[in-house]
DNA sequence: CTTTAAACCTGCTGGC
DNA sequence: TGCCAGCAGGTTTAAA
């Protein structure tokens, strides 16, 4: 269930566990991608990558791994001679090392590419700047914002397309129009100057400390703090900023929760 | 051009 | 216990 933080998360951790090891065995559940399987091993995993919600896994050989987990996929990290049987039914890609293996269950959207054309990937070519990019500022948010493109759309549609800012997602967005104190049905050629610099800033410092505070992955494997959702789920909780009852709602065909107090 | 609705992918939960 | 409906933190497509 990942976001844009999660999903860095994940590749933070295959890095330290995979990269620049000789692959000691490929796998791949797809019959499309068999053919690659002979070809990988042998080869390294030079780097991995995001790009909001997808992750590239490159290889020596002048080949990526492009995967998106949507709602479902996970990936997994597990000591070498501990790989599982792949007769496991949700295991999508193994990739083994002498060391560790890394795991994708159940994510659908997979495919090989040449390093070299990975740009030109259909999901690549049309989302918008990864939220995550440190070299992203609040007032190039801003600036987006305001350009002909999004202007004039909702907040809420807005912020799930993944054309605005690549990796933000149905708890991003709700948590970042909380603490911009804006309801989703506004257009951000309506707001004023404030609420345009909230906003911006909210967008990025939301995504940041859910990325610092490892998002939502699962407090048994990662430890210490984790992010806190102040609207997410808290249905009838009080809101933190007024006290009244977060409430739940529809936006843009997804579930949204807010203040009706505070947010305006 | 913008918004909505449905479809698809897969896994989990709750109700009967 | 078993099955089915509904839902989920996603994305794409077609239709309104």
């Amino acid at each position: 269930m990942p976001e844009g933080p999660e999903i860095r998360r994940a590749a933070d951790l295959l890095v330290r566990a995979v990269v620049n090891k000789p692959l000691t065995d490929v796998w791949f559940a797809f019959p499309s991608l068999k053919p690659y399987q002979s070809a990988l091993r042998g080869t390294k995993v030079t780097a991995i990558e995001t790009r909001g919600k997808a992750l590239l896994t490159h290889f020596s050989n002048g080949l990526t791994l492009y995967s998106h987990n949507q709602l479902y996929g996970v990936w997994r990290v597990v000591n070498a001679g501990e790989a599982p049987k792949e007769t496991q039914r949700s295991l999508r890609v193994k990739l083994e090392t002498p060391d560790a293996a890394i795991l994708l269950y159940s994510a659908s959207e997979i495919g090989i590419y040449d390093t070299a054309e990975i740009e030109n990937h259909p999901f690549l070519q049309r989302i918008g700047p990864d939220v995550l990019d440190e070299t992203l500022t609040v007032a190039q948010v801003r600036e987006r914002l305001l350009s002909p493109k999004f202007r004039n759309r909702q907040l809420g549609g807005m912020l799930l397309d993944q054309a605005f800012l690549a990796g933000l997602g149905n708890y991003l967005r709700a948590e970042i129009l909380w603490l911009a104190k804006l309801l989703p049905g506004h257009k951000s050629r309506e707001l004023n100057d404030a609420e345009l610099n909230a906003l911006a800033d909210a967008c990025l410092s939301v995504a940041r400390l859910s990325y610092a505070t490892r998002g939502t992955m699962d407090e048994n494997v990662h430890h210490g703090a984790l992010f806190r959702f102040n609207v997410f789920g808290r249905t009838g909780k009080p809101c933190a900023r007024c006290d009244d009852p977060i409430v739940k709602g529809s936006v843009s065909s997804r579930p949204f929760f807010w203040c009706p107090v505070c947010q305006v």
